[in-house]
DNA sequence: AAGTGAAACTTGTATATACAAGTTATTAAT
DNA sequence: ATTAATAACTTGTATATACAAGTTTCACTT
């Protein structure tokens, strides 16, 4: 077992900073403290603390401006995370729930998964699990996950309830999404996904296959999606 | 009028650099010279080096690896171009027809257009045309597409049938697509879409609802598709 | 009271340097 | 010839500093 290595304090500015703006100490269109004060506070010097606020800024948590500040933004939804929305107002997160299906298990890929694979990947395996989405206890999305196994040390044993999924490689393991692809179809409901979604047989239901991948090499994240679309939608950024 | 100012010099080695790649003379998976020739060349130090790299980091031009260089990347699909494809190897642009059904047209927005505008898209008016794309002569993809009439000075009169929106709107017009969103339907085909898509009525389709904004603030491209995915599927990046 | 200007902040650009850590090529030992 | 150690590269992180340029504040002048 090797000692976890201390992270670079760039990187510690950078999720410090984050936190902050997540939990709302720092608000949209409040300025965060000027580059000399976080100098102060961290014992370092303006390129360590730019090198920070410059990943904040390609981020989208914050904007710069000369001779004024650094403004915290609009809250920018992470890149390819998809979340099932309404036109009903007001779903709040209280009437969101995940359901683990199949818990995080490690898994070697299918002979004939449908992506590609590199050596690396192929190597490492995969953790797989699967998760049924709920709103106002209504279930709309069965998704089945892969996960490439490569430096996420005890993630099986991690909590994925609550959406938290890319919390959960962002804060303990520094997994950022970078880009990726996703493949729509429509199809019928067969006899499995109706019954889980609720549905009658044969009811159109969106599908998709979609590979994100992160800013660590051969990591990548591989989900298929099965969403109920009668009540609500699928939302995604890019 | 003002003599412009001259570049900081990391922006003309990004400027540079991007130029080496688009032409070709840098090729996807080759390296960049080191940052220590860099250094030399342009006769600065590695942090000013660095901040150049950085930025061709995050527009997607090159990757970083420690102890080996500056990687040229994957050359990027435009943001949010959604694409059709099938499995059937050899879909290639012979196959793809694109019919204009409703040509180009000025026109004022809904009262209840399903985005919220802005008082300037609002007085600006829209651009709006509907298309059907074929593959293999089968109708796949009905589109309706609304384009706020900003800077486009006889943008009805342009050609569209080949997939040549978004050249037509950056070589005509410098617009570029900068980020989007989409919100995705399963639906059965009505009367009219099953007709146009050579569909039974009630089959699964795909409907989706996007926003795309561009570098031109309140020049958005808004549209509705509806697609037949029997044989091929929606595609794309982000 | 209104306007001017300087001072005191802010971020933007840049130099110079140092050591850590990962990769590749070379050299030396077996 | 193969292996192992080493040297020579590469990028990663960090310190310390300087001046340019944009914004805000406030005292001073009118």
């Amino acid at each position: 077992m090797r000692t976890s290595q201390p992270l670079p304090l760039y990187k510690k500015l950078i999720d410090d900073l984050k936190t902050l703006i997540d939990q709302g100490t720092y608000k949209k269109g409040e300025l965060l403290p000027s580059e000399n004060e976080l100098c102060k506070s961290y014992g370092t010097t303006r390129p360590t603390v730019r090198q920070a606020l410059t990943e904040l800024i390609n981020t989208g948590y914050i904007v710069r401006q000369q001779g004024k500040g650094s403004i915290v933004a609009e809250p920018k939804k992470g890149l390819g995370i998809l979340s099932v929305s309404g036109f009903t107002a007001g779903i709040g997160d209280k009437n969101l729930k995940t359901e683990i299906l199949e818990k995080p298990q490690k898994r070697t890929w299918d002979n004939n998964f449908f992506y590609e694979l590199t050596d690396e990947e192929l190597k490492a395996g995969s953790i797989y699990f699967t998760r049924l989405r709920y709103i106002n206890n209504l279930p709309v999305l069965f998704e089945e996950t892969f996960i490439t196994n490569i430096q996420l040390p005890r993630f099986t044993t991690r909590n994925l309830e609550d959406n938290s999924l890319f919390n959960t490689l962002s804060k303990y393991y520094q997994v950022e999404i970078k880009e990726g692809e996703q493949k729509i179809w429509a199809i019928g409901a067969d006899k499995k996904i109706s019954k889980m979604l609720n549905l009658k047989q044969g009811s159109p239901i969106v599908h998709m296959k979609r590979k994100l991948k992160t800013n660590i090499r051969n990591l990548n994240i591989y989900s298929w999606l099965y969403c109920n679309t009668e009540e609500y939608y699928l939302h995604d950024n890019f």
